[in-house]
DNA sequence: AAGGTCCCCAACCGCGGTTCT
DNA sequence: GAGAACCGCGGTTGGGGACCT
């Protein structure tokens, strides 16, 4: 079949649009509507494809477009949402109103990706790069094969290994900020293989594996939701709470746990809420996904927090990270602060969690084009891309619904 | 001032999926 | 069901402005 491109059309201008064409394209579309693009250049007076058309209205002329630099909270949120859904920039652009993808990709492209290499984060896989030698990426690879720490993102776990004897084996790297920016894999039987968190054991940074199974977690009946009876657990170390939570900073919509464990060592985490929606930068917005319903005011309370976090948080909200408040510095801040209380957070139903891939899901009916993308995205993004090990997945998901 | 290099970003290109005939 | 047309997406390109030497 003669598949026919535009750009094969003779006599049909290409490169910059003029002003001219700009207005005529405008002028039809506003008139008009676009209806099928293939007839807009003919019906606009325009020496163009439809193709080229479309384009120029999607990226430049629509009324909606907004226009200019992008906030560092844009930018941040891309970050975030490109760490779930990769290069699908027309999903990131649906959550960015205003920016087209090829803005976004722009973006990614020109700057961010140069921003999070700086920082020692592949913005492909969003992990440390490791300049680890050879020798030490062989015994990377071949631990994360038999369902190591690193397998949470790269190789589908294998919950027996995880809940027996290498649930917390530890694997030397060279020591990164980012360490507390791990995304959660899923197990055979569906239970959330979480993030591994750096923890300081005698001067090198480790990782660490926690397991935290669907059945535990976050208690509907909770009245503090945040920071509550969010037990975890692996097979060496006994299930820890989340026991605060910290807000650094009241413009920011970043929230960092702290999970005290019996082995003295401090667990951070951090998870975000913005517009209504958690997202995946921690295994904890999983869990919340996972728990269904939080609708009760939650008390953050401020707390000690790890310096690479602080680091990192700096970083990607470009404004002063605040930790080791005291509670009147604390009670001091949300005073001066014009948004609802510092201390406070406000979380809300399933609107919370609307954007989750997991709550996607939730809502999507299996056998339909979203679910099948959603589990798909899951999958990449938890590194299982065999429809194999998709169906643990699947289950788990359809379990819920029912 | 001129030439070279870098980098941003608008636009192109090709592909896969969907709809139409 | 097959082929054609269309649509939307993501990767890539190249024009041109900014910056450097």
């Amino acid at each position: 079949m003669g598949r026919h491109s535009c750009c094969h059309k003779q006599k049909l201008r290409k490169g910059l649009w003029s002003p001219e064409e700009d207005e005529k394209l405008l002028n039809h579309i506003t008139k008009f509507g676009h209806g099928c693009w293939s007839s807009v250049p003919k019906l606009a007076g325009l020496q163009r494809c439809g193709k080229s058309c479309r384009l120029r209205w999607i990226n430049y002329l629509r009324p909606d477009l907004k226009r200019g630099a992008f906030s560092p909270q844009e930018e941040s949120l891309i970050i975030e949402l490109h760490a779930v859904l990769g290069n699908r920039w027309s999903q990131i652009a649906a959550h960015l109103p205003g920016r087209t993808d090829n803005e976004i990709k722009n973006l990614w492209n020109s700057g961010i990706k140069k921003k999070l290499k700086k920082n020692g984060i592949d913005p492909n896989t969003h992990k440390p790069l490791s300049k680890v030698e050879n020798s030490d990426q062989q015994k990377f690879h071949a631990i994360s094969e038999s369902n190591d720490v690193a397998s949470v993102a790269s190789t589908k776990p294998n919950l027996s290994q995880a809940s027996s004897t290498s649930s917390s084996q530890s694997l030397r790297v060279i020591p990164s900020p980012e360490l507390s920016f791990r995304r959660p894999g899923i197990a055979d039987d569906g239970s959330f293989i979480t993030c591994f968190q750096p923890t300081d054991m005698a001067g090198e940074l480790c990782f660490q594996q926690l397991k935290c199974s669907t059945t535990m977690g976050l208690s509907a009946s909770s009245d503090a939701a945040l920071h509550h009876n969010w037990n975890w657990s692996s097979s060496d170390i006994s299930p820890k709470q989340v026991h605060s939570a910290l807000k650094p900073n009241k413009s920011s919509d970043n929230y960092y746990c702290n999970i005290d464990g019996d082995n003295s060592s401090q667990w951070s985490s951090i998870f975000n809420l913005q517009n209504d929606h958690i997202f995946e930068n921690s295994p904890i917005s999983w869990l919340l996904a996972d728990c269904g319903r939080v609708d009760k005011e939650t008390e953050i309370h401020p707390s000690v927090c790890d310096a690479e976090v602080a680091k990192w948080f700096e970083y990607l909200h470009h404004t002063p990270f605040v930790f080791n408040l005291s509670p009147s510095e604390a009670s001091q801040m949300e005073q001066t602060d014009v948004t609802p209380s510092a201390g406070t957070c406000s979380v809300t139903g399933g609107s919370m969690i609307s954007n989750c891939p997991h709550d996607q899901i939730l809502q999507a009916p299996p056998g339909s084009d979203m679910y099948g993308k959603t589990l798909q995205a899951i999958a990449v993004s938890s590194g299982q891309n065999s429809s194999s090990s998709l169906e643990p997945v699947k289950h788990m998901f359809q379990d819920k619904k029912a």
